[in-house]
DNA sequence: TAGATTGTTAATCGATTAACAATC
DNA sequence: TAGATTGTTAATCGATTAACAATC
């Protein structure tokens, strides 16, 4: 449990890892699994084992020594504590193939993510529809955003014009964006900005890849 | 400069950050900056100076004081020791809408990597193109691999074949494998996976708007 | 009861930040 | 020369891992 107040900080990297035991959890649930214990866990997702129990706990979730978690209690737990099983409202701007990834994406399994609509300007795409989500003209975000009351934005457009949107976002009263553009977005202090960056990723990759030719 | 022997393993973070300069220099270079400097670039990136200074000296670049980098070597030294100006052959399976995005991405702009091919096992997407990437039958995996000698696989199938797949791509001899769907893989331990979980990323965003909203 | 696991506190490890000398 | 910046070494900070007590 934590100090009512000043409440200590979540390590990002915990924040991370709780969607992978949670998918792994509803895994473990469809097999049958009633219970399930932190080591359990651990050893699946090739992690440590004091540190599933830590992240379990900011969770606030209350385990029994000798058995575990009941694994219903636990994702429930888990998905509240994320705030996945509520409705976070998103507009995506940018219905290029990513874009159109993302709203396929939601279709099937839930993103913790609810987009309610896509927005570009491009005519060929105005008017489609992928996975339940309409791409509407970006002209309408500002007055969508007010009228159905948005906080979150995708950002999944050219990197070149990536800055131009998220300064439309912002102004039309977005709080956080989700920036899937390589570019970096310069914007006031208050607005979270999530870069997910497949440079990064790719990056890490190879670097990781060349070290383990080297081994060898 | 590195010791020869037992050469010190970078960081991580500081190989993630690495092509978010690299997008930021060529950026600046386009704009007919001749030399950069590190607090500068920090400054743009919101990052600290010394940060900087000591990730791109991993790379090998020296820098005069007072002066900077010169921006053109600057670009090339990270490419070359990110491996992005190498062709690094990759085999993406899975050519659904995440998929899709990866092919058109290189088509633009390169992501340090080359796909040469996408696999599917469903018919509708077979023999299809996307940004030049053709579609094929996933029954010929194997043999593509050996022939074209591709070492990098990337995972965007459903999540639920995602174990499947993997262990097809490792039988076939990939070495690396990108992982983008929710799955967690269980894989021999020389093989190398990069896991791009989007809903960690909306996990942190969440949190994060989350915090914001409790400051006002 | 014995032993595995939770939950918490302490030690370690690694990355970031600060300090400072070298240098152009 | 003066001062900004590189490059390196030291201090700090935060996350991971280890140790251990509580408990079912």
């Amino acid at each position: 449990m934590q100090k009512e107040k000043e409440m200590k900080q979540v390590p990002e990297p915990t924040i991370k890892r709780l969607p992978v035991y949670l998918h792994y959890l509803i895994k473990a649930r469809e097999e049958g699994a009633m219970n399930i214990s932190a080591p359990a866990i651990a050893k699946e997702l090739n992690l440590d084992p004091t540190q599933v129990v830590k992240d379990l706990a900011y969770t606030g979730i209350k385990g029994r020594p000798k058995i575990g978690y009941n694994i219903y209690e636990l994702i429930h737990f888990v998905e509240e504590y994320l705030g996945f099983n509520k409705v976070n409202k998103a507009f995506l701007v940018g219905a290029g193939n990513l874009g159109s990834a993302l709203m396929a994406y939601q279709a099937g399994q839930t993103l913790g993510l609810k987009i309610l609509a896509a927005f570009d300007i491009s005519e060929s795409k105005i008017g489609t529809k992928t996975g339940q989500v309409n791409v509407l003209h970006m002209k309408n975000f500002s007055e969508m955003v007010k009228r159905l009351d948005v906080t979150i934005g995708i950002l999944t457009t050219p990197g070149d014009v990536a800055q131009k949107v998220a300064d439309e976002m912002i102004s039309a009263g977005i709080k956080a964006i989700w920036n899937l553009t390589p570019a970096y977005l310069k914007l006031p202090e208050n607005v979270v900005v999530q870069n997910t960056s497949m440079y990064s990723n790719v990056a890490v990759l190879l670097k990781r890849l060349e070290h383990s030719e080297k081994i060898i």
